[in-house]
DNA sequence: CTGAAAGCGCTTACAG
DNA sequence: CTGAAAGCGCTTACAG
């Protein structure tokens, strides 16, 4: 026997029957009305909805996901949501999502594994469809899971291949390169690197490009990396830099975060002027990028472009489809007042 | 007929009659070793538990939600996710929610009302237990809807009280007279006080302390509001300011984002030294406000005290309670580099 | 185009 | 503690 009275919803107390009913056609009328392209007379459809409405009728989604395939949910599983370019990319992607007639769940991978493991078999139960992974580097385990199930998987900035999925990068790699050359252009003859230990392939992308190019070009770059990605390690890379006895005249920062912290450590601890006496090219055109304390030159990240990316494929994809689909993005320069005789 | 193979889920390809068979015991068993406290002998459920991880089952919870009254989904409503204090928020309590063992489903106010609409649908479809409004101010008319159809509401930094909701909110009051105080004692004698024309009620609040304390104390205050809530107009207002025949030698901004464009444009724009010539006191205690540019003196949001009140009142308060709650929450002043003499 | 009926996967009184 | 049975609210072949 269950909980509510017979023919009633749980919630709004008005289910498909009780609109049937009223509307003196079968419940099969009352589902084929809210079913798009089912066949149905436009009169009985327009009688139903009137009814309907009155009533204050909504589909029960949970009874209709238990026949239907799709449930119109994707989960976003990310980490450090309070980051600017993170946060962006996450309003981008509810934004989007939404317009698509889709539903976010959001899944925090910051804390416990447990949580997490939880929250996404939470996730799994409600059948959801897809998943996309914004961040870094979340346990493989979890794409694992999300696979196997059955989900579409869309990876951000990620470097595994799996089937049936997408993946969203930038083209890191040019942009390194492009970094070094705007450097040697602005002058620079010890140009630096500075990232984070983080080991995300898009940061790995970024170092490479950077190191390529200086070789081809002859020149040592002074490296530095430490920590997470953040704007503290900004600070304690900037110090470093800073304190060696031949200090680099340019800098490519992996990501903003990073650059912001350099350029404080290089002028408020040391009284190095920006640009004069260092350049400093960031990553991601985070907001702050554009503040008159820094006016940093860096690299934008499309992600208005990545969320569609993202969407469209979901859209157009058929689940469990088996080969593996790859988006490459351009990230392009954004010129302010960081590099020397530029901006 | 329904679409698959009987006995069969749609998704995982097992269901808790495969899991029944194979264990051999009833399907009630079976929901009862996935039910916490349901009376099942011990060894019945380990039984059952080890089947079903065997085969990889996960209970659905579309097929439970339709039964039990608890879905474990709640609504995220916000506006400005991108924004530092907004993420913070949200992370918060994307991460509280989990912990509590619910689910969270963002829906981002940004754009058009219709997917606003069409998603909030979509969260009443799935039985949504309750919605967390974070905005400052979204149509009144969601709330409507949300009520309608039962979920509890929790509303964070408004005004409207409803009955069965909670509202958690800061003293703003108690802030803004403290920040007169601060300034006060720091020497000033133009006190102004810089805010957005957003009209939050959070936003009212610090505004009306600041300028009763300042009544209080005989002062007079030179004010400035302009555009919405952001780094432009804090620019925008600082620029203002500056351009008076009488510059204020003291500021109170009602939030983090407008402190710091006040202070870039005193600085950049005008010369003006903060705090030397320009003391200064944000509201929000955004990551930025610690940055060796600015060290703002600010209030700190408690954001992870706010997600407790509000998951704590979710967890205990039963849906439909007719009393509205109210939660205050206090604001501590951060002392940084901002203010003369202090920090 | 329409309705009666079967079924989605689960839970929960009921009777033992 | 356990199983058989009814039911949650919906959709979809099937037969008309």
């Amino acid at each position: 026997m269950a909980v509510a009275s017979r023919g009633t919803s749980l919630r709004t107390g008005v289910s498909a029957r009780d609109v049937a009913e009223a509307a003196g056609v079968s419940r099969a009328a009352v589902s084929r009305a809210f079913t798009p392209g089912a066949s149905i007379a436009p009169q009985t459809r327009a009688k139903v909805m009137k009814v309907a409405d009155a009533l204050g009728y909504q589909v029960n989604s949970l009874a209709r996901g238990l026949i239907r395939a799709e449930s119109g949910i994707v989960a976003l599983i990310a980490a450090e949501l309070a980051t600017p370019y993170r946060s962006a990319l996450l309003a981008a992607l509810t934004e989007r999502l939404q317009e698509a007639g889709k539903v976010a769940m959001v899944i925090n991978t910051d804390r416990s594994d447990v949580s997490v493991e939880r929250a996404l078999r939470q996730a799994i139960g409600y059948r959801t469809e897809a998943a996309v992974f914004l961040s870094g580097m979340p346990a493989v385990s979890l794409a694992e899971t999300c696979l196997r199930n059955r989900m579409q998987l869309v990876l951000i900035n990620r470097d595994e291949e799996r089937p049936g999925s997408v993946r969203i990068r930038l083209d890191d790699n040019a942009a390194g390169r492009t970094a070094f050359g705007a450097l040697v252009a602005a002058g620079c003859l010890r140009p630096a690197l500075a990232t984070s230990k983080a080991g995300t392939p898009s940061l790995a992308g970024r170092e490479q490009g950077f190191r390529e190019a200086a070789r081809e070009a002859g020149f040592a770059v002074i490296e530095e990396a430490v920590g997470m990605t953040s704007y503290e390690t900004g600070l304690d890379l900037g110090t470093r830099l800073m304190s060696r006895a031949e200090r680099p005249d340019g800098v490519f920062c992996t990501t903003d975060l990073i650059a912001l912290g350099v350029m404080d450590a290089a002028r408020h601890r040391f009284g190095v002027a920006v640009p004069r006496d260092l350049s400093v090219i960031g990553f991601d055109d985070v907001p702050q990028a554009a503040w008159e304390s820094y006016l940093l030159t860096t690299f934008a990240q499309p992600v208005e472009a990545i969320a569609d990316a993202c969407v469209d494929w979901l859209a157009t994809s058929k689940p469990a489809t088996p080969e593996a689909s790859l988006v490459t993005l351009p990230a392009s320069l954004i010129w302010r007042g960081s590099v020397r005789g530029r901006g």
